[in-house]
DNA sequence: ATTATTTCGGATAAATTTATCCTATTTAGA
DNA sequence: TCTAAATAGGATAAATTTATCCGAAATAAT
């Protein structure tokens, strides 16, 4: 469903979320052993995520990445996804057509119509505080 | 959503569906023509729909891809989808977990879960049949 | 039989995604 | 000021997906 690199961003998202919540800053190096991620690799996703404003960087000794306590809440699932995937996932065509909509549908536009409204509901709905509540109280977890 | 070897799958064959209607079998040249797909590659795909005998071909000349009439309305958009992606796109986990299940959730599980029955239920409730049908009326496009 | 046509299947190449390496830059603290 | 720790970012490599090429095998028609 989504690429790697998003998966990835996501969960490096919660992780920072989570520690931010504790007032602690975490680095690369931490996160990718506890999202168990390849380290450049998550580099780059985060890169992109401080591009976009999704998180914060802070660079040199004791610096890490972290997210403004206030700003966890107000995080959607979407933008993250977004910031990694681009948009595609809303607007490409099932089927890959160069133009698909209602005038000129692919053979499966409209049930895909529906499954990807549900899934834009589903991102749009869900944010980082959510996500990183579950991973704190246990009832969700971010690797294995 | 799918691979471009799972949408080059299904546009072929509801291109084969649609002609062995009208009992006509079709080249692999004809179908990479008129589903704007590599020929080379569309052929790989066609052979792994052979292989699950979703469809039937035959070799040599005015020999082609065909698909029995009567077998076109009991085929599942699912099937086609299995046989070249595979079925990661039920069990795998939207993050990517080696293990992801309800005793160990990943932080997206429930809402993934939901998506993922919505477009399980979508794939098994289209069929072959429906899909040419609608192309034949000009409901519904198969290529541009 | 020969030929033309067509799928099959192995080898290879191109493109994209995923992953690594290395150097530069920034920053806190000694 | 120097050093250690950390992110930034460019270059490159590995893996996967997508795409091409070509000879082998099958088959219908001549």
């Amino acid at each position: 469903m989504f690429s790697k690199a998003c998966e990835y961003g996501i969960k490096a998202s919660i992780y920072i979320a989570l520690n931010s919540y504790d007032g602690n800053r975490v680095s690369l190096k931490e996160i990718a052993k506890e999202i168990d991620s390849p380290e450049a690799f998550t580099a780059k996703i985060l890169q992109a995520l401080v591009r976009d404003k999704i998180i914060n960087s802070v660079k040199g000794a004791y610096g890490g990445f972290e997210i403004p306590k206030e700003a966890i809440a107000s995080i959607k699932l979407s933008q993250i996804v977004n910031s990694i995937d681009g948009d595609s996932i809303y607007h490409g065509c099932g089927l890959g057509l160069n133009v698909c909509d209602e005038n000129h549908p692919c053979p499966v536009h409209d049930q895909f119509k529906t499954i990807r409204n549900e899934l834009k509901i589903m991102l749009e709905s869900t944010n980082l505080e959510q996500m990183a509540l579950d991973i704190k109280s246990g009832a969700s977890f971010l690797k294995i």
